[in-house]
DNA sequence: TTGTAAGCGTTATCAT
DNA sequence: ATGATAACGCTTACAA
């Protein structure tokens, strides 16, 4: 096999890098991106960078000098000078998920975060909430920049001034997500409401309110951005904004095909929606909060 | 890159085949690998097999004649002929993940399901229960039949005959375990307590508590057999059985690193542990759950 | 129709 | 030392 690729220069074989292959979203649209591929023929190679740029430029180099025929790829950063050295100077088809590297003309996969972020912000705003923090990772990733962009919008619409320290956008980690939300919750004005983005955050922001022993829906607001398999059953019942991982996985086997057989780059715009639960309540009063301690608040219907 | 390898007949590769990459907790067996097998100076690319035999042959296939220099996996099942026939005739070591194949020599990572399951029954048993259903995939698994096999030992040890209509290994799909943890809850005589194996089996099995309207811990125990990446953050608080998925990978890494030094094949067992917490309850009694509704019930601490 | 030879890019060997 | 050459396994073009 290694002859037949060295011979005709092709290996009917993707690769599919991954930011991280325990992020279960993304696991998600590899498996169904995969099944599509699949069916026209072409194998699927996934690689996981393990949120580590230098990881990433290595595995995106592999795949190139194994002569894979395309490569989809959700990248750790979009900044990153020998990551796109190297997706540059591939000829074979590029599909971008959820990003925009500078100066690549890629095919991408992008997803709308705006409109659900800014529609879940505008709720939280019309039901009284004006400390609405935000997390996610660095804004040198689209994901992060397009939420801050809905938040800052909805804001914007409402005619109520967005305040910088509520908005914490530099890692995906677990641990970050866990810290800003302590800071944001015991600031001196603390958030009313959170909006998480992504599993790590999300998880992370829940172990703070488990240490802080407070009620969601009732003593903070929470709002996940991004659901992931299982999230209906699994996970206390949170608001979210979601976007379909199967759709994902589908448009960018879809557009790695096109491309193999001629067609050019283009892009894919995924939805997400906004969808109310449990976990949005009205705000609670600073003075309250400062007051007695939040044990003491009727019926735990959200307890972390 | 191809030319090299065919020249020299390595490829610096190892080829992890994942039974379903949107499984977490393998994923994170795989993370953990691959940073293993990279600090020696290994790459290593994955498949998922989208839980199906075909596709896990031919994705077997696809890796030796891409000539890895080895090969880790979590098979779907251990008893599939094409599976097995790539498996024997891969001259390169081979490390399978949780599994045992009869007649194959391999190197394995073994996790010692058994110990951890009977304690947990024995708990529920010595709690009062002994209705106990158990829910978990193909017994042409190993970690299925391991888990039937701590099971029963529990029920032997405590002298208590177990009811086979209790125990529901077919399929580690959502849908499977939703249904049949519908069955059990509404037979004549219901299970109180269940063990669910696996992330898609805890989510299916939740679905229906919440479609019965039950509270969990009180209105019925449940186990998970198996915790996965922010298990502690983001799933109500479910006793379980659990095991480390980073010792899985770390191990497998390993193992097949000693083998392409000319180790031979061996095994490795990783513990399971078993933490009670709060989803564990004493048995309702069957005349209440015929009786009232089960919304009548006291304070929803664990309404699912 | 069947068969033979050149070549893909790298490396190991052998001769200079 | 340095450089030429064959071979890895397969595809393809061209000849028989």
């Amino acid at each position: 096999m290694l002859a037949q690729s060295l011979r005709t220069g092709s290996t009917l074989t993707v690769g599919f890098v991954l930011r991280d292959i325990a992020n279960p979203l993304f696991a998600n649209v590899a498996r169904r991106c995969e099944r599509e591929l699949r069916r026209h023929g072409l194998s699927m190679v996934i690689t996981s960078s393990d949120g580590d740029v230098e990881v990433e430029a290595r595995n995106l180099s592999l795949l190139r000098r194994r002569r894979v025929d395309g490569i989809i790829c959700s990248l750790v950063s979009e900044e990153t000078p020998e990551t796109i050295e190297v997706l540059r100077s591939f000829s074979a088809p590029v599909i971008l998920l959820d990003r925009e590297v500078p100066g690549l003309e890629a095919a991408a996969v992008l997803c709308d975060h705006a409109t659900g972020v800014r529609r879940a912000t505008a709720e939280l705003l019309s039901r009284g909430h004006r400390r609405i923090g935000i997390l996610s990772g660095s804004l040198a990733v689209r994901s992060s920049r397009e939420r801050l962009r809905g938040y800052l919008s909805a804001y914007g619409d409402a005619d109520i001034a967005a305040d910088p320290s509520l908005q914490a956008f530099a890692s995906f980690d677990a641990k970050f997500a866990k810290a800003e939300t302590l800071r944001l919750l015991s600031a001196r004005e603390p958030a009313t409401a959170l909006l998480t983005g992504g599993v790590p955050t999300t998880a992370g922001a829940l172990r703070a309110l488990r240490q802080l022993r407070l009620t969601l829906g009732q003593d903070v607001s929470l709002i996940a951005l991004d659901e992931w398999p299982f999230f209906d059953a699994l996970t206390p019942n949170l608001a979210s904004v979601s976007r379909d991982s199967d759709e994902m996985g589908a448009a960018s086997a879809q557009l790695i095909i096109g491309m193999l057989n001629g067609d050019s780059a283009r892009t894919i715009t995924v939805d997400t929606v906004f969808t109310a639960r449990d976990s949005i309540g009205p705000p609670l009063k600073t003075s309250e909060t400062s007051g007695g301690g939040p044990d003491q608040r009727g019926s735990s219907r959200m307890r972390v």
